[in-house]
DNA sequence: ACTTGGCACTCGGGAACACAGAGTGCTAGA
DNA sequence: TCTAGCACTCTGTGTTCCCGAGTGCCAAGT
């Protein structure tokens, strides 16, 4: 059925249509890439394309297009990754080695991957989820206010202000924190309420309500920041490239958090590293959108995931090519601090 | 020259062009509007605020547009702020109140500034330089590395690891961090550099390197978050309304903290609670765009800027009504914290 | 059994054209 | 100083026409 010649034909199209943004016919095909056939064979084995659904034409007697089925197959099966140059290697490691903290790693990706890929890039914070406690701070603003400050293994640092419900002097704030830090300190995230959930009874009553209050906030800081901030970067490449209609659409989706964090996330979960392209209809939420992405992180240990959005009709090699290398190295950076 | 009736067809070409986004012409205006004259007298009035500059027509025989010039006119006299409706009010405000940091301020309210304007929103962070001190925090993470955190009175907390020249073990750093507390607490930000200047000398010798090391970063940190960052949000909002042409400008401006910062800023500082409209060629880099913005922060303290952007045919009593009653009760609330 | 050349067919898109309608400027009269 | 009327000038739209790229199919060639 799918015949190899077919398939090159498939690939031809492709590459074709990606590069000039029209629609191919047998002729162009026929000359640019040498098959060694005539036109004639050539529109045979697009009739059978079309026919299986991997291309299509937008009229009557215009070229053919690729469908999402003939672009996932060409991802899948008809291309490689294409790896980046080596200057732009070392642009990327040198880029991102300047950033100095968390939030600096992130804002440097995702402008670096935006501009790589000339695409709209999209970066995850690293989730807390895996974290481990480095320390707990208790800092009085004044005699009924604390900022709690909860810094992670990764570098992230939340903070909340708590309004206490009864003036309390500094010494028991200190007391406080080291007992919290005594008990949490080098704790994953996840078993922090379970570890702080007898905390209350073993200390002396009067205690309590101040503990309970300070916990609370703790537990809600948690789990509200469980699901993390996104970040993107580069809409400015969405007026250029082909987006004409449904641009708000695409806008509004990079604005609202739970959207992109659907179309990043749904990772095929048992290989969280590997690269995951979602291409046109495949997506939620969104058409004539794909989505190349993968996770993050040192190791084994998945922090998060991040890719970029692009039309349909994008370099599928070439963006791959950079979201893997972009995720590889600051993987690394992370991994080093 | 400039008749009253004149001023009010200009008002009247304004308003009916902010609205329907066609040349409008003289038949239309005497009609819609009741200035008690023909058309005829229209087209002399007409003619004389082109004459002066006021409105141009896109091409000989269409209805008349407003020029900048015009929408200048129009602001500065010829409108008045357009206060929001009660059920507005409430919403900003019980919206607003729901913010658990600083961070969320901003988010929520550049959130809302957009969705409340249908347009580009922009808010820059508060500004450190007016802020104080009010606690500084030396977290050891091992024996070569600390993370500093720097807690303002506006409740904006700076982080920075740390890599320490030679090994220091806890008591030190709690040393030195009392020390620098006692120096720092309250301070202004912008007179730290000079608090410290001498602290190294007032230390024994043997903590110099460490004290240097810690101090330049906190020197750094204070230095390069000087001029802020800033936020956007309803990028979506610049699809919809007539921006066609210079999109990608707008959406790469917004990308840029450098242009945006330029855009927002610039007050004329006498009053930097006022609202500032910027009309079309009077802002810098952005042609057919225009901004209103003003100040914030609690009384004569003024934090930083926030604003919207849009396209130069807006509405300009309704954007700067918005804008003023946000600028208001974010004041408030950070006031309140 | 494929491949190839030839041929008729189909449409989309651009050029040419006419036309209605909105809007203007101007002039003469109230 | 305002108003009414009139001739003029545009743009935008709808129509028609034609070119050309591209297709599908068929018959001949290998």
């Amino acid at each position: 059925m799918l015949d190899e010649r077919k398939l090159a034909v498939l690939r031809a199209i492709v590459e074709d249509y990606v590069s000039t943004n029209e629609p191919v016919g047998s002729k162009a095909l026929a000359d640019r890439h040498n098959l060694k056939v005539s036109p004639a064979t050539v529109r045979n084995d697009m009739a059978a394309l079309e026919e299986e659904g991997y291309i299509t034409q937008p009229h009557t007697s215009a070229g053919r297009v690729p469908t999402d089925k003939g672009y996932r197959l060409f991802v899948d099966r008809l291309s490689q990754v294409k790896p980046l140059s080596g200057a732009e290697r070392r642009a990327i490691e040198t880029f991102l080695a300047g950033a100095v903290d968390l939030d600096d790693v992130v804002t440097r990706t995702v402008r670096l991957l935006a501009q790589l890929t000339r695409q709209v890039a999209v970066v995850q914070y690293p989730t807390l989820t895996r974290s481990t406690v480095r320390h707990v701070e208790l800092v009085p603003l004044n005699d009924r206010r604390v900022m709690l400050v909860l810094i992670t293994n990764t570098g992230r640092v939340e903070q909340r202000v708590i309004e206490l419900p009864e003036v309390v002097e500094e010494a028991r704030i200190a007391h406080l924190r080291a007992v919290l830090n005594s008990c949490l300190d080098g704790c994953g995230l996840a078993s922090v309420p379970d570890l702080v959930a007898d905390l209350p009874e073993r200390l002396p009553a009067e205690d309590r309500p101040v503990v309970a209050t300070i916990l609370s906030v703790l537990l809600e800081t948690l789990v509200e920041r469980h699901d993390e901030k996104i970040v993107f970067a580069g809409a400015a490449n969405l007026a250029g490239a082909g987006f004409s209609t449904g641009l708000r659409d695409v806008l509004e989706a990079l604005e609202e958090q739970v959207v992109l964090m659907r179309l990043l996330g749904e990772t095929t979960s048992d290989t969280p590293s590997a690269l995951t392209v979602r291409i046109g209809s495949e997506n939620p939420y969104l058409r004539g959108t794909s989505i190349v992405a993968t996770g993050y992180g040192s190791g084994d240990n998945q922090l998060a995931r991040l890719g970029v959005l692009g039309p349909t009709r994008m370099d599928y090699p070439v963006t791959m090519g950079a979201v893997r290398a972009v995720a590889r190295y600051v993987s690394q950076i992370l991994a080093a601090s």
